[in-house]
RNA sequence: GGGCGAUUAGCUCAGUGGGAGAGCGCUACCUUGACACGGUAGAGGUCACUGGUUCAAUCCCAGUAUCGCCCACCA
């Protein structure tokens, strides 16, 4: 079936059509990925989007791509080289990436094939990749236009460095947890002159140039401007006054570490001290002497051993809990490291991309995460964009004879030479991600596309990528497209995790499948639980029962639908008039337009769980519980009445699946398709409410045979009548509660009988429906079980009577009567009235039944 | 260290300044001519705690506790 679509066409854009133009485009997923449940989440939510829009008359697009994920693809290919026994520098540079393009198009596709078996509905000859040669040209040119306006610069700065990855890495590829460590406090010089300083990463005094204090300390005020020998290393080092000291933490001196420490690196910059880089790109140390080539967390209990053999450790603290940052994507700890690097200067970007939010162009939903993405935006770092990778777009920086640097646009010359080199590193997978929303469109070219689609209606997204990538594409969609925002909607939903709140991972072993699920549940009903889970912004717990239960409801809504089917529902004939039809058909159409306009509002509001619950509810407890139980007394009537029920259920069920469609397509279609004999769902209307005046009366008695029903089964029930068992019932009443026509319907759905001609009423009840109140006597043949009834009895009395209490005591307090307003006093007004009359009805049947 | 959010039925979660809701689970009965992936009827909650505002608080405000998340260059 989702192949005809795609064959059909249906999920083909046009740029030259006069339809308003709807535009989403795919989160892109990594190549190296697989289809996992946040995927299942929010590509549901995106189908869903764009089938509605689509039905709606809108030109719709979702277009499909992926991602080159530099790092991590990287990694991917050099683990399976490493089986080999290979590592990249063995194939070389070229050799390597031809090779990462050739495990993408084995292996790459995966996520594509995944996404035609949940259904969706793609624009597939729109499919693009990060490193497709039209978007590398975007990067080029973005690139280009960014170095000229001055926005990215190079220069020599402590980066985070992943000492296994061997590249720099950008503040929020950083993880941060609280590790142990060791706090170390060191004796630096000797004699009164000594001075001690404190810290968790020893080895890295080697590259010590010098001790800062605070200027206002009294302690080591005579100290400043003086030197200190530096042990180990046979060096002297400056003591500095810098601001930046906290004289209370410690002992209020610091080791000064300008090439393995941000902070440190800062106050190097504000005294002119040289910076000492004491361990290279794999985190061996370089510093001559005894620790040189060890790894640095060998080398950090070789120092202090050192320095302890020298009298110089003053105290140890241990275990010292820190913060740590690893590498976000192989954990490593991270090595702040002193590195040549190309940059964004975020400040101006960051501030149009606030301003975007903050004056409304573009809206994000929730509400409640704006504010986060403010936080960000307003105290942005430079982000750090040169990887130093052989994967992803290379740096279009040429070096030249004499420190020339050019930057090569897409489609120029490269410069010839001798001595032209082109910059080694590549960029950021991020910074090309950031022009998805336009590059994707054919930006830089003013494409046909481009000016159709651009801005995207909306972006849909778990709210863990905020900063990584929607920031970044609002940056950059603002820079590009000249103050234009990339969505109208940003759209963020929430994690998924599994049945006790925890985070899904493959250590935990609570990984749900979604492919396992597409198999034992199907597409339909995987799609309509995490759509009915997604609610903005807040994580979702996934369980098992989850994925039963929406199985269970599309196959309530085949059942529901074969029955009407078999009934002769049908939507060839026009409804008939309003007058022709009965209470229970006007109700349930007066329902049907009522759930329309609610999913039209909860669509728009992009709560998508509502819709969901709203649509499940009216399937379920509307129109099987009551409308297919009363249309089959209708039908069994016969004649023009059956016809006009047969037409009625061919409506509200057309209505039904048309609005389910989006979010189950599957089942929606077969059962669409041979109700209506059209060519597909893909295709219908969506509806709109008609706008017709509900019929309140209808509505009143639909309600009130439903109470009455509810009342005798809850009297059965309590009487252990079984349920097949039909029971001998007089029903008065009914005519003036304008029920009379219903009194066929309530008969059949409370099992009861007309009596025979040995009728003997053995229990009598009345029941308060709107409008009026309904006599009932039964014949149970003696067999009243006097006790439940009176323990039924007793107990709703008791409920009555505390309903009396409560109104009353509002009503006698004149606080209350004068200042509430006067819808709420006729309220509590009519719950006493009720109440009252539900008393003496009880007390009265209470009663009979001990006459009885 | 800053910021944000949560706390409602056994579980996962909606919700509202005026009668506590859903799904699943649970109990009882039922192979009733769409459906046992079903039907009917039930049980089950001091809406975390303490104060305040209000005629009225699960809802608004303040504080407390517990949990979670995000950010951060405390050596």
């Amino acid at each position: 079936m989702y192949e005809r679509w795609v064959a059909a066409g249906y999920f083909t854009a046009d740029p030259g059509s006069a339809k308003p133009p709807y535009c989403i485009v795919i989160p892109p997923p990594n190549v190296t990925g697989s289809l996992h449940m946040g995927h299942a989440l929010d590509h549901s939510l995106m189908d869903a989007l764009t089938r509605r829009r689509r039905m709606m008359g809108d030109e719709a697009l979702w277009l499909p791509g992926m991602d080159h994920a530099g790092i991590a693809t990287q990694n991917v290919v050099e683990r399976e080289l490493a089986g080999e026994g290979l590592s990249r520098h063995d194939l070389g540079r070229e050799a390597f990436v031809e090779r990462v393009w050739r495990w993408k198009a084995e292996s790459g596709g995966m996520i594509l094939h995944q996404m035609r078996r949940l259904g969706d509905g793609v624009d597939w000859s729109r499919e693009r990749f990060t490193m497709d040669s039209r978007l590398s040209a975007a990067v080029q040119t973005i690139f280009k236009r960014l170095y000229e306006d001055g926005l990215i610069y190079r220069a020599e700065r402590i980066i985070n460095w992943c000492p296994r990855c061997h590249t720099a890495l950008s503040d929020i590829e950083v993880e941060h947890s609280e590790d142990e460590g060791e706090l170390i406090s060191i004796r630096y010089g000797d004699g009164a002159d000594s001075i001690v300083v404190a810290t968790t990463r020893a080895e890295t005094m080697l590259g010590d140039t010098a001790v800062a204090v605070h200027p206002d300390d009294e302690r080591y005020r005579h100290l400043i401007g003086t030197e200190v020998l530096l042990p180990l290393t046979g060096r002297v080092v400056p003591v500095v006054a810098d601001e930046h000291v906290d004289p209370a933490f410690g002992t209020g001196a610091v080791k000064v570490t300008p090439a393995h420490d941000p902070n440190d690196f800062e106050i190097g910059q504000r005294h002119q001290l040289p910076a000492i880089t004491i361990m290279d790109e794999r985190g061996l140390i370089t510093a001559h002497g005894p620790f040189q080539g060890l790894d640095r967390f060998e080398a950090r209990p070789a120092v202090v051993a050192a320095l302890r053999e020298q009298g110089r450790i003053v105290a140890e603290k241990r275990p010292y809990l820190h913060s740590v940052g690893h590498c976000s994507r192989c954990d490593t700890v991270v090595e702040p490291r002193l590195s040549l690097q190309w940059f964004v200067r975020v400040a101006p970007l960051a501030k149009a991309a606030g301003d975007a939010v903050r004056d409304g162009r573009t809206t994000i939903y929730p509400a409640e995460l704006a504010k986060r993405y403010f936080d960000w935006v307003d105290n942005m770092h430079d982000w750090c964009i040169s990887r130093q990778l052989w994967w992803g777009h290379r740096i279009p920086i040429w070096y030249g004879p004499n420190d020339k640097v050019i930057c090569v646009g897409p489609g120029e010359e490269p410069p010839q030479g001798e001595g032209w080199t082109q910059d080694s590193d590549v960029l950021d997978t991020w910074f090309s991600s950031a022009l998805w929303p336009f590059s994707t469109l054919g930006w830089p070219e003013r494409t046909s596309d481009l000016i159709r689609f651009y801005p995207n209606s909306v972006l849909v997204t778990g709210y863990d990528i905020l900063f990584f990538w929607v920031v970044r594409m609002m940056m950059f969609g603002l820079y590009a497209m000249d103050g234009v925002q990339p969505f109208h909607h940003v759209y963020l939903h929430g994690l998924i995790r599994d049945a006790s709140g925890k985070k899904m991972s493959k250590s935990r072993n609570n990984v749900i499948n979604p492919l396992d699920w597409l198999d034992r549940y199907g597409a339909d009903a995987t799609r309509f639980t995490l759509t009915r889970g997604a609610n903005p912004g807040s994580d979702m717990a996934l369980a098992e029962e989850w994925a039963a239960g929406s199985r269970n409801f599309c196959n309530k809504l085949w059942n529901a639908s074969r029955f009407a089917l078999m009934n002769g529902a049908t939507t060839e004939r026009p409804l008939p008039d309003r007058a022709e039809l009965t209470d229970a058909d006007r109700w349930i159409l007066d329902r049907a337009d009522a759930v329309v306009s609610e999913v039209d509002e909860l669509f728009e509001r992009y709560q998508f769980g509502k819709v969901c619950d709203a649509l499940y509810h009216f399937t379920w407890s509307e129109f099987c519980d009551w409308y297919l139980e009363l249309a089959k007394v209708q039908i069994a009537e016969d004649g023009q009445r059956a016809e006009h029920t047969r037409a009625v259920l061919g409506h509200v069920l057309d209505v039904l699946l048309r609005l389910l469609h989006p979010v189950i397509p599957f089942v929606t279609e077969v059962l669409w398709t041979s109700l209506t004999g059209k060519e597909s769902v893909v295709l219908a209307d969506w509806p709109t409410a008609t706008g017709a005046e509900a019929d309140t009366a209808a509505a009143r008695r639909i309600d009130a045979v439903q109470r009455l029903v509810t009342e005798l089964r809850r009297f059965r029930s309590d009487q252990l009548v079984k349920p097949g068992q039909r029971v001998p019932a007089r029903l008065s009443g009914m005519d003036a509660a304008g029920l009379s026509a219903l009194a066929q319907a309530v008969t059949t759905l409370a099992r009861l009988e007309a009596p025979n001609g040995s009728f003997t009423a053995s229990a009598s009840l009345e029941i308060a429906v709107p409008d009026g109140t309904i006599a009932v006597e039964v014949d149970l043949s003696g067999t009243v079980d006097v006790e439940a009834e009176r323990k039924r009895l007793t107990k709703d009395l008791a409920v009555a009577e505390k309903e009396l209490a409560q109104t009353g005591a509002k009503l006698d307090n004149p606080k209350f009567t004068d200042r509430a307003p006067a819808d709420v006093v006729a309220k509590i007004k009519a719950r006493r009235e009720q109440a009252a009359g539900d008393i003496q009805r009880i007390r009265a049947r209470l009663a009979a039944l001990e006459g009885a």
